[in-house]
DNA sequence: ATAGGGTTAG
């Protein structure tokens, strides 16, 4: 972004001059709230915060738009620490918050990860006196469920309950993928009753959460149960539906009836399968040792435009080093950089085990410059 | 055009 961007605000500065010349043309707050912003948007905070100074000086006081406005760029582009303390600052100021304020920083701090301070905000937010509204709860929710605290996740359902709001589907099936993970059945049922209890009906996404949790337990009863149950409120299996179906098969070591599953996905539906379910298969083949199934599903991949990522050829470089099958990790490495795959710390770790029949460290080093390892007279544009 | 948001398969 940038230049044009800048130059766009370049010309808002001009105009803001232009406008105190005339009579009668005076900037308010509003004005400067959006020239503020601008600077925020392309990560001119220090410029941002001189423009709240000259609104200062032209006796306009910020509000608290233009507070969130500052806070929010400075959660984007310094990180929530900066505008954590910037806030603390502005509060010891007079400059209060309000839901808003609360919202982006909560949302900056979820982003990263750090929950304590999700909590620690919501607690602030409360001690400040503003009432937290639905979209609150559901962000403090999210939050829970992505570091898989459950009994906190619950506890704030209850606080929104208390409040007098209810949860919407989102936000189940953000609970229930949570009581999954957990393995714990008797809270599923729970939010599913709850769920219909409130007027709600199980989506697409509930169901593939429901028929992954049924398949990792190899509950394949289940699994048609709710197929079934899908079908009937209308619903169509889609590809998350089938990867869960197939992930399930593979990780039982059914793998006949995995690969029945996936030939009947594009003949049966319009559905086709993707990157995940190939390496699913690919994966699962390979586990059982058969290299020949897990190269031919690749050349599949290939044909049907299905692109590899770094899951499938860090696979196939494994059972590849089992079988001592050099040429071909040399030629994969090759694709690998063709196809503008990025490897990663796994690829490394096998390829490590590799080093002396790579040839030393000297392809190996080439191979993460970008450039041909099979052949050494070919030569690709460095990628990474 | 002054400020805020979250979900599914490996």
């Amino acid at each position: 972004m940038g230049s044009a961007m800048l130059g766009r605000l370049k010309e808002a500065e001009e105009l803001l001059v232009m406008m105190k010349m005339e009579k009668g043309c005076v900037p308010n707050r509003r004005t400067y709230n959006c020239l503020v912003d601008g600077h925020c948007r392309v990560g001119e905070v220090d410029t941002a915060k001189s423009a709240v100074s000259r609104m200062k000086e032209e006796g306009i006081e910020p509000n608290v738009v233009t507070l969130n406005i500052l806070i929010k760029g400075m959660c984007r582009h310094h990180g929530a620490g900066s505008a954590d303390s910037f806030l603390i600052d502005m509060e010891k100021e007079g400059l209060k918050g309000n839901v808003v304020t609360y919202m982006i920083l909560i949302n900056a701090y979820r982003n990263v990860n750090n929950i304590e301070k999700v909590m620690h905000w919501f607690d602030q937010m409360v001690e400040a006196g503003c009432s937290p509204d639905a979209k609150i709860f559901y962000a403090l929710i999210s939050g829970l469920c992505q570091a898989r605290r459950d009994h906190d996740a619950l506890a704030m359902v209850e606080k929104l309950k208390r409040a007098g709001l209810s949860l919407d589907l989102l936000a189940y099936n953000m609970l229930i993928r949570l009581f999954c993970d957990k393995n714990k059945a008797d809270e599923v049922y729970e939010m599913l009753t709850d769920m219909e209890g409130a007027g709600l009906k199980p989506d697409s996404i509930t169901y593939n959460t429901l028929i992954s949790y049924f398949g990792k337990h190899k509950d394949f009863e289940s699994v048609h149960r709710i197929m079934e149950k899908m079908r009937e409120e209308g619903l169509v299996p889609n590809v998350v539906t089938y990867g869960a179906i197939i992930q399930a098969y593979c990780s039982a070591g059914k793998m006949s009836k995995a690969m029945e599953v996936f030939n009947d996905m594009g003949s049966h539906s319009k559905i086709f399968p993707n990157t995940v379910i190939y390496n699913s298969l690919i994966k699962a083949v390979c586990k059982l040792g058969n290299l020949k199934e897990a190269l031919s599903l690749k050349e599949d991949m290939m044909k049907t435009r299905v692109r590899p990522n770094v899951e499938t050829y860090n696979a196939l470089f494994k059972i590849l080093k089992d079988k001592n099958q050099i040429e071909t990790v040399l030629e994969l490495m090759d694709e690998m950089v063709k196809n503008s795959c990025e490897p990663n710390h796994i690829t490394m770790e096998v390829l490590m085990k590799l080093l002396p029949e790579i040839g030393e460290a000297k392809n190996l080093k080439k191979f993460l410059q970008g450039y041909s390892v099979a052949s050494s007279t070919e030569k690709y544009a460095p990628l990474f």
